[in-house]
DNA sequence: GATGAATGAGCTTTCATTCAT
DNA sequence: AATGAATGAAAGCTCATTCAT
């Protein structure tokens, strides 16, 4: 293994402990000591891998982003109808949200709130754009094959971001009275019915 | 003018001045003395009318629900039909957005995501009960007239909370082309084929 | 009744409340209003009382040593033995520090730690002048019978007051086994063993 | 020198700095500002010693009576009588009392008076158990020995603790018209007779 | 005499970041 | 690369005292 593959490999780690904390605790809430000593290593040492905590949380952002993009992606490559792929991505979704709690409620607890930590280097959304565009990529398929109606992009992507992080945040203040993945056929069919042509 | 109403009153202000710095800043970005030179009163002074920083905070997001619900109230008792009631709604929630953007900012930046400070005194949804119990009233009149499909009110309620507040959260990211109140057509549209019967 | 009857009333319940406080507090952990609150009266009265929270504690400490200091002028008036006389001196301190412990709790946790408080307008022992007068005479009247060893004084005022004084700390920090008056006979005598001739 | 054994001496070393001021000031007079001063540390590196300013008055306490139950303990080891010892002890006392005063003022102004901040993690007299336990040692060995009285040994204890505390308060206060060491034979011969057999 | 809102200095504690080792 | 002691500015909060009413 090359060295810059072994630094590569434990930047990524510091990523994921610094998620894991960012997201239950909140971005203040969490020192860096705190990271530190949850990964065994020393606060110095983490500065050499990330020159300070907004960076490292801007890295977070991008990471997170990119996972869930490639995840859509692979829905985005099937081929099923319109329809189905709400209900795809839908399902995928709330499958992390259950299982991988963290990066959803990073973008919800971290990235919606912090807006002075990400305004220098993630203006706009480009720290999310891994996301958008395959959000972006599934509307624009869906209108070309005539199944959902032509419409601003920006009505149809916050339906979709707004409303899955809308119920992820009621999960996680426990007032479902159902597990989310019960919700599941509701949401794919009120947002297809909102998107169709 | 009695004394118990002036006391009322710079209570009130003390409110709408912190409404409005958290909702800007963010809430541990703001700070007990910034509110108080916003208010030309003394830190110590600010403390004899709220006790402590969260209890502030918890009294904003009650304050907000309630002011929200009392809107919302009025379009409830509107005698038109369930259509034209989600265009009111989506239209006042963006005229808000737009005069009064704390409000709604607060929701987002800070109630949504500053779990710790409102775990206790706000568990469940309970200070943000005025706004929920007027969308819980129009779904279900909503229901009842038959215009709209019968189904688990959290799906509902999410995609009304999820969708307008994805979209103001759009806004303060300064990413959607156009002036918000441009998307008022579409959105209801959508939220309304959604939920229709 | 006359005008300045009625506040020399006043005066004594504040300092009877404020004893009370500080005694079971302390000195810095009591505020002024919450002695104010205790008072049902306001804080700005209280000050035309007292003229500052030291002021009023330097007149605590005067009127409970006037307190013990009369009741131990009442035995040093009877025509007993001085043997008998530490008898009765042992056993008012201890019961006064079971039905009134503010005024002994008061010499120990405010008096006895605060000295910054006191230096100014109780320097030596002055303010607790009538406590020692009183073990004074008693001293004298023993040695001038016979019955006690002429010995410096403070060798037995330290014996008198640090005994009595220790003994109820130890019942304050609840290590005592047995109830404080359990131990009356045994630290009679070896108060008296200590002093006799 | 091993890099604990430097953590391990600067621990010391602010235990030391924080007993002479506690000592003279008091605890709520001496501010943790004042002891990082006196350190020439800077305030936050005091925190990586001492997680709080009670925490590190209950170590001093702890410091404290152990260093003076060591003391007592090579009293305790000599091979003298038990008059004798209870010169021994007093003498080591008042001499203590007069080059390491902060030691026995710690005792009397903060241990003593400071019962809130003691409460928690030095109940009973767990704290000064260093202390407490030779005191106990020295009077069994004394009432086995056929020299002492057998009495209930918290009546002893209060003599001991009480007396010699209550004389170096008087010091203290600066009323006692000799030097403290001239009271050591009075003292002495006052204790043992109180508890002889 | 009586009220209690107002002041503001001062407290304990936190934490991102640095740097000598 | 790695350590973690050290910094110091700034936070939330307290409270003796004053003063307009």
């Amino acid at each position: 293994m090359k060295i810059t593959d072994k630094k590569a490999l434990k930047r990524e780690s510091i990523i994921q402990t610094a998620l894991q904390l960012f997201s239950i605790n909140g971005f203040h809430k969490t020192t860096i000591p705190d990271i530190a000593k949850a990964l065994k290593m020393s606060v110095g040492n983490l500065y050499n891998y990330f020159s300070s905590k907004d960076v490292l949380a801007k890295e977070i952002i991008k990471y997170t982003s990119g996972v869930l993009g490639s995840e859509i992606r692979e829905v985005n490559g099937l081929d099923i109808s319109t329809e189905e792929k709400v209900k795809e991505i839908v399902t995928l979704y709330f499958r992390m949200a259950k299982d991988k709690p963290e990066m959803i409620e990073y973008f919800l607890r971290v990235y919606l709130s912090n807006r002075e930590v990400f305004n220098d280097g993630c203006e706009g959304m480009i720290c999310v754009s891994g996301f958008i565009t395959e959000i972006m990529i599934f509307f624009d398929d869906g209108v070309a094959s005539g199944e959902l109606r032509n419409q601003d992009f920006f009505s149809a992507f916050g339906l979709f971001m707004g409303y899955l992080g809308g119920m992820v945040f009621l999960k996680g203040e426990e007032v479902l009275p159902q597990d989310i993945e019960f919700y599941i056929d509701d949401i794919s069919r009120n947002i297809y019915n909102a998107l169709k042509a």
